[in-house]
DNA sequence: CGTGCCCGAAGTGCATGCAATCGAGGAGAG
DNA sequence: CTCTCCTCGATTGCATGCACTTCGGGCACG
């Protein structure tokens, strides 16, 4: 467990709060995070809240400039593929890794936050973003791998800043029923189905989710207007 | 790219040394590293030091507890197993994404690195193994997916680690003719056969490093005694 | 000779202060 | 009216200071 779980850790709330704020999409992708105001928000000084920034920074969730306010990190188009990409091979290896070796009460876990997943459905569509993380990392946990867990979840919070960058009209697009049917399988032990059940949810999700630059409604102002630039003769 | 490349970066060029201290075994597994020490050592305040010691944590390097001196870290033989099976899968994907995509002068660089690590496969076994590490490094830098290389970066640092806690005699593993074959299925862009090559390469480092927890000589008094541990009734 | 306690030294946790840097907005020239 | 330059507030970069915690050794005691 690289970053202390224990909830004194002063440096640890900070994270865990703008994780959670990142994840929520109540921070978009280049919003500003000043060091004071964060500092004065979480009741530490300057130096914690710096700290804590680059933490997240080393997880690829912010962005230092320096001498520059930093900033909620924007993932690139590209970025978002590659991020995908190498989601998909960790999450395979996970359910590999944990297809019928899970407990009884892990099972009834796995459940209980897909039930928790459902009741959300219809209410904010933040939570159920979280959740349908969650439940990935929740995945990742059950491999008693510190290293697996801390990677996943790096990437599935990577994966919602995509998200909010690009699907725009994000469809309830958790796939509730594909999480289930992915408990199944590792419930019944079949590793294969768990791996092609995953690697096709995450493919739906990845579909939906990166449909292309869509050239118009580009992040940037000069990206938009690189297409009309021409030089003068 | 997570930490500032750029050469005037205090807590850059801390990361770096301590990293390449580590990672030449000049920092075994368990050695201190105080934050007055530090600073002083590189001619920064306490305050940079921590930082640095911090990105460090994230990466997995070093332990910090609370009130303590930070340490490197000592893997445990299950963390060493954990960390091979995801480099096993994330190389993989490395050499399936480069496989006949380098340019010549890609390929030209690989082979000058192996022939640097001929070189230097007399000299002190300590550059033998950064050379090999910075090997797979270049190998996942050439895949332009800076999570891929940084996570390919921390892992690989971690099992120099490893190797410098189980596998005693480091028999010059570098393995270098199987680099060369490694190149050369990758410039015939025959991505199953790098697949393969890499996949028993790592292995053959992985069983000639983890040669099981060789019961005695264990770590700690406490783990040696912990199966003994039975509670008084 | 082994065991428990206590205290000084060493080290961390965190806030604050000061210098350096950036950038937004206004003044002035064209 | 627009463009340029310059200044000043906002913000970061970093060192230092102080309180608190831990460590390690000496001393009394069994």
């Amino acid at each position: 467990m690289p970053e202390a779980p224990n909830s004194k850790d002063k440096v640890g709330m900070i994270c865990r709060a703008l994780r959670r704020a990142i994840i929520e999409q109540a921070l978009e992708p280049g919003a500003k995070l000043p060091e004071d105001s964060l500092g004065e928000r979480f009741g530490v000084s300057r130096t914690i809240a710096r700290y804590a920034l680059g933490q997240l920074a080393s997880e690829g969730l912010v962005e230092l400039r320096r001498n520059r306010i930093a900033v909620v990190v924007t993932p690139s188009w590209q970025d978002a593929r590659d991020i995908f990409d190498i989601r998909m091979d960790l999450e395979r290896l996970i359910v590999r890794k944990i297809a019928g070796k899970l407990s009884s009460s892990q099972i009834a876990r796995l459940k209980a936050h897909v039930e928790a997943e459902r009741e959300a459905h219809d209410g904010p569509n933040a939570v159920s973003i979280r959740l349908a993380t969650e439940f990935h990392i929740m995945l990742a946990s059950m491999t008693n791998s510190p290293v697996l867990v801390r990677y996943v979840s790096e990437i599935a919070y990577r994966c919602c800043l995509t998200l909010s960058l690009f699907s725009r009209p994000h469809s309830s697009e958790c796939g509730i029923s594909e999480h289930i049917s992915i408990i199944e399988a590792l419930q019944d032990g079949d590793a294969n189905k768990a791996m092609s059940l995953m690697h096709s949810h995450l493919d739906s999700v990845a579909n939906r989710a990166l449909v292309e630059p869509t050239p118009a409604r580009g992040r940037d102002l000069l990206d938009v207007l690189a297409p009309y630039t021409e030089e003068a003769t």
